[in-house]
DNA sequence: TATCTGACGATAG
DNA sequence: CCTATCGCCAGAT
């Protein structure tokens, strides 16, 4: 029996590294569409496990609490970011 | 059980 | 390009 936020963390911690999921996608992937800000909430109180860096918002924004080390990690495994923004989903 | 919160999403200005 | 507002859901208190 496993809750939403169970879920949303065995999703996030699938996320194959070099890539990035929306919180909207991660969401839909645990089985509830449109619960993009419940996600946030699960990963504000995520356990190190979860490569939470991987996760951004569907304008390709980083988290607005931690962007600078995201962007750190997220280059770090070959994923261009620039500004707290992830590169290669441009328009 | 009710109310508030929050690492969002989309649209409008 | 940016900020502001409304709507959304599940969790926490």
């Amino acid at each position: 029996m496993s809750t939403f936020a169970e879920r949303v963390h065995a999703v996030v911690r699938g996320l194959p590294s070099g890539t990035v999921a929306s919180y909207g996608e991660v969401a839909e992937e645990a089985g509830a569409p449109g619960a993009a800000r419940a996600v946030g909430r699960v990963l504000a109180r995520s356990d190190g496990d979860l490569p939470w860096w991987r996760v951004v918002t569907a304008a390709g924004r980083l988290a607005p609490h931690k962007e600078q080390e995201q962007a750190r990690r997220l280059t770090a495994e070959g994923v261009a970011c620039r500004d707290g923004r992830v590169l290669g989903m441009r328009r």
